[in-house]
DNA sequence: CGGTTTGCAATGCGACCGCATGGCAAAAGG
DNA sequence: CCTTTTGCCATGCGGTCGCATTGCAAACCG
């Protein structure tokens, strides 16, 4: 077995260069020969790690999807959330964070979204959370609630559902800069208040 | 002046075909050509009325905008909505309808907004709402707060930008099959509930 | 009737696309 | 040494793209 590379950091390179011309300047901008360019490799090698553009292109978005999960795993670990309420507000947060390594994820996810519309692959980010993920953030909302001694719903699943569409559109918006992070941050701070009954009667200190 | 043709009907064809095309394959399927034979024409005459593909897309952009706002004003007026409460209900749930052409333009704006990664002037339809429309629905949750006798806040602007944000968001759902229509008029419907105040304690009734 | 203006249709051009193919350099085994 | 396997580069092909150009028929004015 002669001439051994680290493939895992070759499709790394290539998948990085996808984002960045995508961000730059569209998905139509992604094309074999950009590609390439971008990562500083030929066309070949491209080919030879994927056997399609399509095939590029959803790695990309698979990847995408992946680093966007461990940003949120990784921002409840540096919020050092340990309450339910914690990890809740550190999980949507985590979607707005106005880091340019989040807002590069979003814009792709984005322009990855549109082609949705003919592919339906190609969602992922941006379609609504699946089960696994519904169950636990409403299991958070729930204990939440209980903490906070306001009386139980039901609803908690819909309120987490709702929860993820919210905290997704604004970090796209906060990623075409469309809105300030800081104002994405008011206002999904002011929806988080509202699901765990934090907003009783012109209060204004809520949380920070 | 010779040879009078109605040019405002060439153009919606024009702009029709672009949105079919947009809708069966994706953003990338408009070119010239296509939206030639899909509109049953020459791409001549898709030349002559437009200067590039770029004013088409545009065109075609500024006609969905201008569809959807259409379609809310219609719902509003289909619904009868008297009170501030069921105009405002009218106004989000025209967002989700599971009408083949509301779905259309969704789908249509859908890939648009992929495009805004890389040229703002698309996004449009899929961005936040304005401080005009904004204003107009604070003002409609905060009369029907009113009439339901709930007490007052000053966040009715927030709850306004949040309940577009969502109803778009959903809308987008519906019209890529992601949700039922009737599951996402659910968690509308019970987003405006907890808006209005109407979710008290375990109640399960609310509105249809 | 001829002239002018409008509304297109047809065609051609250069650029770029994804992908297939063929070959070659480097590393390891014999 | 030679062979084999791996990783990659370079090039070529057929197709499609947006757009410019050219020409011409229909409709109105005189």
């Amino acid at each position: 077995m002669p001439k051994i590379v680290d493939h895992e950091e070759r499709r790394r390179r290539l998948v990085d260069a996808v984002w960045a011309l995508t961000v730059r300047g569209g998905i139509e901008q992604v094309t074999l020969r950009k590609v390439a360019e971008q990562a500083g490799v030929s066309m070949g090698q491209v080919q030879h790690y994927y056997s399609s553009m399509q095939a590029l292109v959803r790695d990309a978005l698979d990847r995408a999807v992946r680093a966007v999960n461990a940003n949120i795993e990784k921002a409840v670990e540096a919020a050092g959330a340990t309450t339910p309420e914690a990890v809740l507000r550190a999980c949507l947060h985590a979607l707005i964070s106005p880091d340019q390594e989040s807002m590069r994820l979003m814009r792709f996810s984005l322009a990855a979204a549109g082609r949705a519309v003919s592919d339906p692959t190609m969602a992922r980010v941006l379609a609504p959370g699946d089960d696994e993920l519904l169950s636990f953030t409403a299991g958070l909302i729930t204990a939440a609630r209980q903490e906070r001694g306001v009386e139980l719903r039901e609803d908690a699943r819909m309120d987490a559902d709702i929860s993820w569409a919210l905290a997704t559109s604004l970090g796209v918006d906060v990623a075409l800069g469309y809105r300030s992070p800081e104002a994405a941050a008011r206002v999904l701070s002011h929806h988080i208040d509202q699901v765990l009954g934090v907003l009783g009667s012109g209060g204004r200190e809520a949380t920070a």
